[in-house]
DNA sequence: TCGATATTTCCATACTTATCGAATCATTGG
DNA sequence: CCAATGATTCGATAAGTATGGAAATATCGA
């Protein structure tokens, strides 16, 4: 992974709304979610879900298939691989590192 | 981790000069380096590099310390720990987000 | 074909971020 | 105390990002 695609994936992800949908799509898996749905679920209007998922979509961190009339997105795991191995590998000291477990009481608060 | 604190680090990451700051503090290790050694080894003006120092020590990614003249940053890996964590834990889906090493080829390509 | 539905694109606006010179602050050596 | 050094803060400017309504685009069912 290039310092570039990095970039753009960590900003991606850097926005309230944007890691607060690809939390979703990840909780969603394979099957995704339709732009809509996420939509309501975050509670955006339209056009701006909709620039948010073309931010997430640029930075390849999701995928797109039409199905009838709704678009599904869903979460690409491979890119996120990618972002975590360059980080391990460029951003951590060999150090501690080590993606240390969360303790419970602090997990999935959003 | 919070949500919050997770959005500014990654935000302090997403921006080429900071990413570049960040590595170069991770390879200096423990000892860290002067803000203007880093400010002379990516070539930016000082102000712009303090900018950015604040940046990254705003998000907790550094940790700052007075030396004679000199302010000497330094990595702070559990930061770096705790957002990878929060990464694994939230972000991936259990799936194929264990940090596959990056081939030889294309590691440090800045 | 037409109307309804799902989504995107367009546009204007507000806000945030990046840049860098100049001024300021802190520390040291003489 | 003063000049020099290392760094931050200030201020202006340019560039990029977020927001959301309105218009345009695609798809489906009748």
């Amino acid at each position: 992974m290039q310092a570039d695609q990095v970039i753009r994936a960590l900003g991606a992800l850097a926005q309230e709304h944007r890691l607060a949908t690809y939390r979703l799509l990840v909780q969603a898996g394979a099957d995704g979610m339709a732009a809509g749905a996420l939509a309501e679920a975050l509670g955006l209007p339209a056009s701006s879900m909709s620039f948010h998922l073309a931010q997430l979509s640029h930075a390849g961190l999701v995928t797109q298939r039409r199905q009838s009339r709704s678009i599904i997105y869903a979460a690409d795991y491979a890119a996120m691989g990618a972002l975590m191995g360059y980080l391990t590998e460029n951003c951590c000291g060999g150090a501690s590192c080590a993606p240390a477990a969360t303790p419970a009481d602090e997990r999935n608060v959003a």
